[in-house]
DNA sequence: TTGTATGCGTTATCAT
DNA sequence: ATGATAACGCATACAA
């Protein structure tokens, strides 16, 4: 005599008193032997699309549910290739979109199905050594919010991982890209501002390996020299609130007076720049001084600051990356494509932008300049 | 005649072309087989402390690197049962402190070899709903940001996932916490204000589901409870700079008149009631109003604020939690531990926290609050 | 629709 | 120190 068919539940208490006593993980078998079919049928009813009949397809589930079943990734991506976990590289000096990005590359990723994997840098060549780490964990993909040597995009290439750029523009061109024109930006807030009649500028860019600030800052040159007014005095900051102060001072010391107008690498030095110049040095921005910023992170529009400044639209830029990434991970041999984004002016209230009516020569901003040279 | 023994680079050079022919990916095999040694020879040139002799050791290397080779984690996870991958979860309500905790958490894991996996939320509550993906991706344990219901943290001890719950107090004491104690924080402040002789307060506390806003609130009432002062007007906010220029204007049209000290549940909300206070409504702080934030992140220290807040250590915290999480990791059957960090008060200069010289009965910023209730 | 059999790439155990 | 062999947990080709 056979013995009496136990229910599922029946079943499942004893399959799991079996798995406690093996201390085993609770595996697609088990859910098989639970549920009286095969442990291909378990698969098949994980996977979205396939052939499963409304029964067997009751019956694994209320297996797996009390069994607390589920599919194991790693023996997953063993088979399909896929890890289903797009890396993501990222500067500290992100700092203040860090969360906007990351956020919002998470909403466009987990839809598919992608987790973001976190490689935070300490500095923009460290890039390099985490690549180890990366191949190992088998991502589908990555997106480097991170300046990448020539060398480094070269192993992308051998490794067969898809990349994409964000926003950064690598010389080389077979690389895909979501970033902000930061050369442009550059041109356009030094032509908005000459046009308002500064003409002795001063810049406050980022550390010497910054590839942002270093694009934003040729810009601005460019565009003035152009213009045909004198170069502009450039010192380095860190891209924070304290290199904004100081820069200004040493601005204000190599120059032997007030510049007309100052630029900073990001907005958080503009703020700090501003402080210093408002609350430290007695300096009236704009009545003195035009004070401007890059980036548009969210302090710069607080009341207090109302800087002017250029907003990179970073959450219309993550969506893209992702979207890209997706792509690229489905259709690995798509032609290289750069995806631009313009940077939007914001005018705030921290630089003069019409010619004053008065004294249209000569600002009054301006301490003899050339005197002092 | 046997054939030459060629060279490690010819034989790599022709395995990638068989690799490449049958678009393989490079295993350990291919490594032994170009080194000339056994699969597990190389398997164990790769895992760290292993009794390899020299000569194997250099060649394995040799032919590894002449082929690109790097361990699969996915395989190897499989068998060892470690992901080295840590899942965050985050309340996007983390906002501006994300960047500091994400750095600091990866710059811990990272020398364990972990790797953090991102799990932004939506919402506090929507923790429960990335579980289901969370236990897919086998994390060898998880950081939590984030508010667990009690179902949830069950659910993390049926899959025997390790769990550090980050700046939250669940009532469950079984769960290993890292936190502030926001309770005793919102006493403090409390205290300290009532002191300087602020009799009527306001909260702008965060929006409901947070459990942080609720207990720094909860707090502060007590506190002034004990102290015989009238209750805390609330209204709740969402923990952004709008809400706090709103939130203001709501207090001050609930009470009829300016409240003697704001409290907000976060800086950021803190600088919007500032900013509306001193730029909108004309209100001098902290001679009128004093106003004090709870967070301090970056921006409540700039010139333009110096706000009145409580700064919470933030990366001893994500430290702590990185190093809790390691050791649970290795040994999960540990007791659990609370580990609270106090919260050091900031002095700033948005809140009077001394009694006024004059008129020290009635501060002179309460206009008849009971003529007109 | 369902079951059988095989392989994914590694680590671990056990001889040698 | 080294090599053969057996898991690890799943997806898939194929046969039924």
């Amino acid at each position: 005599m056979s013995p009496p068919k136990r229910t599922i539940e029946a079943s499942a208490a004893s399959q799991i008193a079996e798995l406690a006593a093996q201390s085993r993980r609770v595996t697609s078998y088990d859910v098989a032997l639970v549920a009286g079919v095969s442990q291909s049928a378990v698969s098949r009813c994980f996977k979205p699309g396939a052939s499963v009949s409304k029964t067997t397809f009751a019956r694994v589930m209320k297996a797996a549910a009390l069994l607390d079943y589920v599919p194991n990734a790693a023996a997953r991506s063993l088979i399909t290739r896929r890890t289903n976990m797009v890396a993501v590289l990222l500067t500290n000096r992100a700092n203040l979109y860090y969360p906007e990005l990351l956020t919002e590359l998470s909403k466009q990723l987990t839809p598919h199905g992608k987790r973001v994997l976190l490689f935070p840098l300490a500095s923009e060549s460290e890039a390099a050594r985490v690549l180890g780490d990366l191949w190992q964990f088998q991502v589908d993909g990555v997106i480097a919010a991170a300046h990448l040597p020539a060398t480094a995009v070269a192993e992308f290439k051998r490794h067969r991982v898809p990349l994409v750029v964000f926003n950064r523009l690598l010389e080389d061109l077979s690389v895909h890209t979501v970033s902000c024109d930061h050369r442009a930006a550059g041109r356009m807030l030094a032509a908005r501002l000459a046009a308002a009649g500064h003409r002795q500028f001063g810049i406050i860019s980022g550390s010497k390996d910054s590839v942002v600030a270093i694009a934003r800052q040729q810009g601005v040159a460019e565009q003035l020299a152009e213009l045909g007014l004198p170069p502009p005095l450039v010192v380095t900051g860190e891209f924070d609130y304290h290199s904004g102060a100081t820069g200004l001072k040493t601005l204000i010391a190599r120059h032997g007076g007030i510049p007309d107008a100052i630029i900073c690498a990001n907005d958080v030095m503009a703020i700090g720049c501003l402080d210093c110049a408002r609350h430290e040095l007695g300096i009236s921005v704009p009545g003195q001084l035009s004070v401007a910023g890059l980036d548009a992170v969210e302090p710069s529009n607080w009341l207090s600051y109302n800087l002017t400044t250029l907003h990179q639209p970073m959450a219309q830029m993550a969506a893209a990356a992702a979207q890209q990434i997706c792509r690229l991970i489905e259709r690995p041999e798509v032609a290289a494509e750069r995806q631009l984004f313009d940077a939007q002016f914001i005018e705030g209230a921290t630089a003069r932008l019409h010619l004053p009516a008065t004294a249209p020569a000569a600002p009054f901003s301006l301490p003899q300049p050339l005197a002092i040279m």
